[in-house]
Formats: structure tokens, sequence, C-alpha cells
RNA sequence: GCUUCUUUAGCUCAGUUGGUUAGAGCAUCUGACUGUUAAUCAGAGGGUCCCUGGUUCGAGCCCAGGAAGGAGCGCCA
């Protein structure tokens, strides 16, 4: 008899058929319950075992983590605690677990810190937390690319790789074949990259979006998504050294198409998960109430992680300009209480006390932050006709911070060449950025948001080293 | 990179002024019970008190250095 998983078994109607399912143990109770497994749900499977009438040795075997296949028939259940269960005819051990083994491990049957999860990263996916988790992840992925295909986007595979260094993103990572304890050396004393694998220095990429700007300026509208390195030393919840990025591009798109775009790709992902991932979201959701009645009052958030992924379904995001969102800050009680460790002013990059302040206390939703200072921004951003601002865009989220950054390109090809000369980049490097300037130049926008930042927020995880299966940060690249 | 907190049983933690044999809950094992839902009841096993050095008659506790982890900040997505 071939498997049905038990996702398929919950949700169709085989009562009174003759089933077998395979999964994992997560409890056996009372010698006559099992709970079954296998991943196509958060639900288990109960199967009720007549052990009175059962081989002693196989219901021995029959430990949590193990692996086992069932044969039985489905029927409804006597317990309160459950709809359908499998009256037991027959149990194959496919894989053992031995207790006192398990017992080390994050399957051991109680609830666990994050952190001791984070050092079994991988185990955690027996949990019903990342398993939660990880089902979310591939539903988010899988929403973003049904919200481009669906408007006609193209996905377009920029390179891992890259030989450019312009991008201005952030520390690299080098990527070379030379023998590091006595590389070939120029004759002043330099390492030798001609003679790497490459010919020259290259790196991993640390943003797609100068590829993404090429194939949008001919096939309209296209989105990357990707992973992307940055050799950053950043400690902190929010940062990962390699993660995943999404970012769209589109031909003849201007600032405020831009932010149309970004909001409805943001409301739609919110509505899949909230449409798609329910048992999961629900888990979720309960597990954050059960932890937010141990926080203080004044530490709690106001609404539940369904409550913000259905404000964002629902609400247009509030958007302002950098110069308006200064006037708010000046105004705001913590400046006027001195309570901001960062001095407030004009040109000033806006730090994570403001953009929390403007989020969660001022207009408490998403904020999107246009035009800002040039002086704070990449070198391809649209300069405004007031010379002192670009076509910028932030958009940022209670709990989070920046989830999206974008903007409007420079698409004038002599104003980009005086910004490479501001910015100290060498035209030669980018000639190739610079020639779709030359041959048939259009305004465009996109931006790049971190997909991680967004599974955070789609399962309300507060360290994003809990939606990527295995994180890689400073000093930890174990797995 | 900076600030700060933490490190004691498999896990989460308590451990008094520096004093004899380092504790609890959960988990595990054994037994009892058997329509359980974090099952229940009884019993048992389980310790490099993060590492190195120092002070002291005596250190889980005090001091110095180091390591690992968390939170916050900076950089950013």
């Amino acid at each position: 008899m071939k498997r049905i998983k038990i996702a398929d078994v919950l949700s169709g109607s085989l009562v009174g058929d003759p089933i077998v399912v395979k999964g994992w143990v997560r409890a056996f109770r009372a010698n006559r319950f099992i709970q079954l497994n296998d991943g196509s749900t958060i639900k288990n499977i109960q199967a009720v075992v007549d052990f009175e009438n059962f081989d002693e040795h196989t219901l021995k075997r029959v430990t949590i983590g193990s692996a086992i296949a069932i044969t039985g028939k489905l029927v409804e259940s006597q317990g309160s605690g459950q709809a359908l269960e499998i009256q037991v005819e027959r149990i194959d051990i496919i894989g053992e677990a031995h207790p006192d083994d398990i017992q080390k491990t994050v399957m051991q049957p109680k609830r666990h810190s994050l952190e001791f999860l984070r050092e079994q990263a991988h185990l955690r996916f027996r949990t019903n937390t990342f398993g939660a988790v990880f089902r979310i992840r591939h539903a988010v992925s899988y929403a973003i690319h049904k919200f481009f295909n669906d408007r006609g986007f193209y996905y377009l595979h920029t390179p891992i790789i890259t030989g450019s260094d312009a991008e201005g993103a952030g520390e690299m990572f080098r990527v070379s074949t030379l023998d590091p304890k006595n590389p070939p050396l120029t004759d002043d004393g330099n390492v030798d990259y001609s003679q790497d694998f490459f010919g020259k220095q290259v790196n991993l990429t640390v943003s797609g979006q100068l590829e993404a700007e090429l194939g949008a300026l001919a096939l309209g509208q296209v989105y990357t998504f990707g992973p992307t390195f940055r050799a950053e030393n950043s400690n902190t919840s929010r940062h990962l050294a390699e993660f995943w990025m999404i970012e769209p591009e589109v031909a003849f798109n201007d600032l405020t198409d831009n932010m149309d775009l970004t909001e409805d790709f943001l409301r739609y992902i919110a509505d899949y998960v909230l449409t798609n991932c329910e048992d999961d979201l629900a888990f979720l959701n309960e597990r954050e109430q059960k932890e937010q009645q141990s926080k203080p009052k004044n530490e709690r958030s106001e609404l539940s992680l369904i409550e913000r992924l259905e404000f964002v379904r629902d609400n247009a995001f509030k958007r302002i300009t950098y110069t308006e969102a200064i006037d708010y800050l000046l105004r705001s009680r913590p400046y006027k209480k001195n309570q901001f460790k960062f001095d407030v002013q004009w040109g000033i990059d806006l730090q994570s006390e403001h953009e929390r302040y403007l989020v969660e206390r001022e207009f408490q939703s998403p904020v999107i932050i246009t035009d800002y200072p040039a002086s704070i921004k990449a070198f391809y951003m649209r300069q405004n006709d007031d010379g002192k601002t670009v076509a910028a865009m932030d958009v940022l989220f209670p709990g989070i911070g920046e989830i999206v950054g974008g903007s409007q390109r420079e698409e004038r090809l002599d104003v980009l060449k005086a910004k490479c000369a501001d910015f100290d980049i060498p035209e030669e490097e980018l000639w190739w950025y610079l020639d779709t300037r030359r041959f048939g130049t259009v305004p465009h926008a996109g931006f790049g948001l971190g997909f991680e930042r967004m599974v955070m927020f789609a399962t309300g995880m507060t360290n994003i080293r809990d939606v990527i299966p295995f994180p890689r940060t400073p000093q930890n690249a174990e797995f």
C-alpha cells in the first residue's frame, strides 16, 4: 500500500479506509497513543495501539524520534483532542532512536530555548516551531515568485561571483584559488591577481541590482532572488553574512510607481501567508502570545502576529519625505525631553531609535520615507530637482526596521557620470552600466527586500538566525 | 567593532557571609496504571560548577586573563 501524507489524511475523507502513514514519533502516551508527524503539516496523527494484543518487542522500539510506518484503519476518534485517528493493525520500525541519545538532543520532549535549538540546527526541523517556520519560509518564497510571475516579471539570475566592487553596499568576501600561503606577487609586492582563476580580483555578490537594471532595460520588468553576501562584522539579531535578497527592477517606473509596487508586493505576501499557512501561523501566534505573557506590560507588542499581518494586508502604508520625518522627530516628545541618543537635524542618517519612534510611536504602521539627502545614499539614485535630495525610499516595519530599500535610478548619463566622480567610482569599472544610459536610456526604479527579514515578519521570530536553516554569522559557519 | 548581561545535571534554573555529602522542575530509566492530549503515581540513575591561573586552612561563590552565547548599538537588507 502506498503511503499517504498526514496532511492529506487529515484533510481528506478516508474514514473507514485502510491506510499507511510514515513519519517520526513525537509522543507515545500510555503505551496506547502514538503521535506521528511527517512534516506535511504541523498536526500529528494519533495512532491507537491495542497494546494488550500487540507484540511487546515492537512497541518497545516505538520511541520518541524514531521513524515508523503505521498500517491501519482511519476512524473517527473517541477522544476529544482530535477528530480522526488510526486503529493500528501493523507497525514497522524504519529507523530506531535510542532514548538516552534522544535525551541529549532538541527532540527531548520538552520546551527548549531558541539558543539551544540553534546549537542543533540539524535537528531543530523536527520541532513544531521550526517546522512551522520553514514551511512558512517556503510559502513566502513561492508567493514572491508567484507575485512577480503573475505580473509579467522575468526571474533574472544575476552572478554570485562578481568582479565589480562598485555597489558600495558593504564589505565583500574575496573569491580566489591562489595558494594563500604563497600567492604570486607583482613587482611592487602586492598579490598578483592577474594569475588568479578569473585573471582579476573577484568577490561574492553584495547585490544583483546593477545587473538587474541591465535586464530591466530590455526585458521591461525583472526580479532577482538569490543569495547575497556581506562580510560586515555585524553582531545583531537582524544581520547575516549570507542571506537571500529579492530585487525587482522596472523600466519606465518612477518613485511613486516603485512605492505602489512595493506596497502591493508586501501586502500580497502577507495575504498569501494568512490564507495558505493557517495552521502554522496559528501555532506561532499562540507561541508568541505565551511568550508575551511572561514579559512586562510595556514591552508587549500591541498586535499579535496574525493581527500584524492583517494590518499590512489591509492598510495603506504611511508615506512621508525625509524632510517631513525630520520635522516629526524635532516635534517629538523624546526629542524635546532629550531622550534620543543621537542628535536630529536635516542631513543625518536616521538612527534605529528615530526609525522606531516613527514606526512604533508616531504612526504605528509601516512607514515609507522618501527623498533622502543625496550624501547619505548610493551613487545610482536619481537626483531630485532640488539638487539636495535623491528619489530614494525606505520601508520601515515595526520590530524589524528597514525591510525594503529602493529608489528611482539615475538615468541621465551626464548626471550619473558626475555622481561617479563625486563618489570616487572610476567610470572604467562601470562602463557596462553607463552604456545602458547611452543607448535608449529610460527612467526606471526598483527595490531590494531582505528575504529573511520578510520571513521574520511572517513568523514573528525575533532573531534572524531562526528563520534561515543554517545561519552564517561572524565566527559561525557550523553545519 | 563597541556596550552590557550570562555560563552549575540532557534542558531551564536556584545555590545564603567563602565552610562538611552542590539542589529543584522538566527530561531519561525501572515499576504501577491504562482513552491519553505537556498523561498520572512511586522509585532510581545522572555533575570537568565554561577554561587557565591566583588569593585562602578552605572557592560554585572573591580576583585576573581567556572562550562561548544572548541583548543593545554601529554598518545594512
